[in-house]
DNA sequence: GCGTTATATTGACAGTGTCAATTTAAGCTC
DNA sequence: GAGCTTAAATTGACACTGTCAATATAACGC
């Protein structure tokens, strides 16, 4: 995705910003990527990424964006490998995504930090819909024969999913009751949602 | 909630500082809060708050407490006001939580920031299960007849409704296909929850 | 009234985001 | 290649921030 090797004065910052950025969220976090830190770790003066990021937020934005390709990414090679039965694509789904946020939980989070980020940025809103995209398509040549439309369809999964895996990272509610597997629980959450869009059970 | 009105130095600081906080937080966000302006506002010196909140966590812990509690009053005192029925009472729970968030986004947005709050704590526990007791105790005596158990209808219910409303909150998805009326769709997708856990349609 | 303790002040430290002025180097035109 | 223009990076400053230590002050129990 970046230019070659080594151009400018340092080489291409912009992307050994983003490097170093995402070295510091997976350590310690949202709130511990500085820009000042970011720099020192790419070696280059505190105020120098101000040229490829005006602002913390651009940068969080900018975060923010690669983090949703790569879920995609993630989420849509698992879907690859399955076979056409939509329940169980919805279930591989699901799974792909909670593997994701408990591998990279802070990642995770940052998708959610509205208020911290560029919700017009149009590389960010580009970078939702490269997940969004396959999920609206996966469940519009369906068998699911309910009134709801299928972005309301895509918008519930999504929204249950989303519910249910920050809860899971926060250990709301969910580490209370249930101590041990939460794969289960999360299967039996997606069937209830696979009932409620009037498939199987 | 709190003391009487002027004992100590300054009287009750404490809940000054957190007047002062949501005061704050309601205007310009979780991020925007800072120890030093809520002592401003408060009128006390810069480091004041640190005998009553010894962490800029423990003070956003205490807040989301309060939000919690808030949150909770705001979506019972709804449900009481409803007949018997489960089904509506789910419709009145889940309109209940979308309107305080909002009415409070700041607020709503805080109860989530898990990366920025003491989750150990014991009286935000307690917090949300002045919540979740409810809704629990509102699901066990229904007329679901499905095999998931109570907890695991509980959560599927919450991480819906909360995926949704903070999507809402976000501009994220929903507004791009859903220009008009939030509560329609917000309806369809708890009826879709009724379905799911086998009640009505 | 006196000591103890809780509460508030003051001052300092390192760190932050952002801006303005400046230097450096790359790219382009002739 | 020389000279100009512009992008990229540096330096220094400003007003903030959270946190800590040392100090002062007022309330309370006795």
């Amino acid at each position: 995705m970046q230019g070659s090797k080594t151009n400018y004065h340092h080489g291409n910052l912009r992307s050994a910003l983003i490097d170093a950025a995402f070295t510091i969220l997976d350590a310690e976090g949202v709130d511990a990527v500085s820009i000042r830190k970011v720099a020192r770790i790419a070696g280059v003066a505190h105020s120098a990424p101000v040229n490829h990021f005006k602002d913390k937020r651009t940068l969080l934005t900018a975060l923010a964006a690669d983090v949703f390709k790569d879920l995609a990414d993630a989420v849509l090679s698992t879907l690859d490998a399955a076979d056409g039965v939509l329940a169980r694509k919805i279930h591989l789904f699901s799974e792909a995504v909670m593997e994701f946020a408990l591998m990279y939980p802070h990642r995770y989070r940052l998708l959610w930090r509205g208020d911290s980020l560029l919700n017009e940025d149009e590389s960010l809103n580009q970078a939702m819909d490269s997940i969004y995209d396959p999920l609206i398509e996966m469940l519009s040549d369906s068998g699911a024969n309910v009134d709801e439309s299928t972005e309301s369809q895509a918008i519930a999964l999504w929204s249950l999913l989303h519910g249910y895996v920050i809860m899971r990272l926060d250990n709301i509610l969910v580490a209370k009751t249930d101590e041990s597997s939460g794969e289960d629980r999360l299967s039996a959450m997606i069937n209830l949602y696979l009932r409620g869009i009037g498939l199987s059970s």
